[in-house]
DNA sequence: GTGGATATTGACTGACCAGTCAATCTATAT
DNA sequence: ATATAGATTGACTGGTCAGTCAATATCCAC
């Protein structure tokens, strides 16, 4: 009974822990990581500053931890639709997919994943640079699949299109945190076929009236 | 004649503004903006710290001029190909070859941008988010244009292709500044010609045998 | 119900650094 | 020569904040 107690009250009682990093996303998407102040984040979890402390060496180790928290879920993904038998298509939407819909269930936390971390691989990317080149191997190897196959073609290597397919994401929610793009249900869905069509496709459109021409 | 004289004056002259700014340039590339103190750009420049303050009025301005200063050009470089009659590859092209070029010539500089400004969108981008934003506007016009000649495709807004654009660009950059992708002349050049390639042609071979399975 | 461990508090400290300013130097104009 | 304006200097100030710590509260095991 005593363990139900506990369980009980771990499920139920407050995990200030728990409470401590949700409000430092809030804080964080809000002021920026630099811009703020341990004690905001504190005061939005409602507890004392000390308490961070408690839970975290540091205000960096808080934002470590949201970020990898988040990666390490998607870097399984990623290798998880790698494994499988599918067209390419499906693979790289199913990676896109994946992270619009993340932008769209917790906008906040993909903000502060992007713009403190990805992008400011000056600081805290540096730290994260293996996990992030991690993502663009395992996206490699799926091209790298597709072009043994013969569905993509050989003379773009690897690792430069999933540079592409990746900066386009990326730059995809970057429009979206600032601002710079329509966002809303249909918007994010379109956005994925977008992207799929785009960096698959290309924008130009098929030539295969070359010959028809004459 | 005191025009003159001023003029060498002026060209011979140590023009300690031009080397506060160069100095910032290999300090913020190497320390970061945060990261570093303007006393570090004063000693870099060999001058004393209060000579920043004489003609910048802040830490912030410096940045901002050095971004300011190279966008500019770069805004107009993209206004110019976007009024010749050329076909949409070669507009392209020639703004990768700027962008690619401009990072070959001076890195630090680059990376100063890219970093601190272009990626950093949460605080200094949020300044010159007007600036970023009719880059992607005039990159925009390029691609509808392409779409009005038939040459790329309606479906695909070209909003969302400037983007692709744009990103592409960007993860290259960001790849070569944190040393995921191999730097050097024959680098560069290829680079340019994948670029253009992966956003018009896609990474699909064509699919002119799309009927030939019947 | 006692003891030890763990959670929680918030005042305090020590370091850091952007920006100021009064003093000094240099150049040129008359 | 001398005056004026601009360039140059670097010591100093004021505010900010990450991280510490000693005190207090809560929990659980026996």
């Amino acid at each position: 009974m005593s363990a139900s107690r506990s369980i009980v009250r771990v499920k139920s009682g407050p995990d200030k822990r728990r409470l401590i990093l949700d409000a430092a996303v809030r804080v964080f998407a809000r002021q920026g990581f630099h811009a703020c102040r341990v004690s905001d984040i504190a005061d939005e979890a409602g507890v004392a500053y000390g308490l961070v402390y408690h839970y975290f060496a540091s205000k960096d180790e808080v934002l470590d931890t949201l970020f990898l928290e988040r990666w390490n879920v998607m870097l399984e993904l990623i290798r998880d639709v790698d494994s499988k038998p599918l067209p390419v298509r499906e693979k790289l939407g199913a990676i896109t997919s994946f992270i619009v819909d993340s932008y769209a269930h917790d906008p906040d936390l993909m903000k502060v994943i992007i713009v403190e971390v990805t992008r400011a691989a000056n600081s805290f990317g540096q730290t994260h640079l293996a996990q992030i080149r991690e993502a663009y191997e395992l996206i490699g190897e799926i091209v790298t699949k597709a072009q043994e196959e013969g569905v993509f073609k050989p003379e773009i290597e690897a690792r430069f299109a999933a540079m592409a397919f990746y900066g386009t994401i990326e730059q995809l929610l970057t429009g979206w945190i600032f601002g710079l793009r329509p966002q809303g249900e249909e918007h994010f869905e379109r956005a994925k076929w977008l992207v799929v069509e785009t960096v698959c496709g290309g924008l130009e459109t098929s030539v295969v009236g070359e010959a028809s021409v004459s």
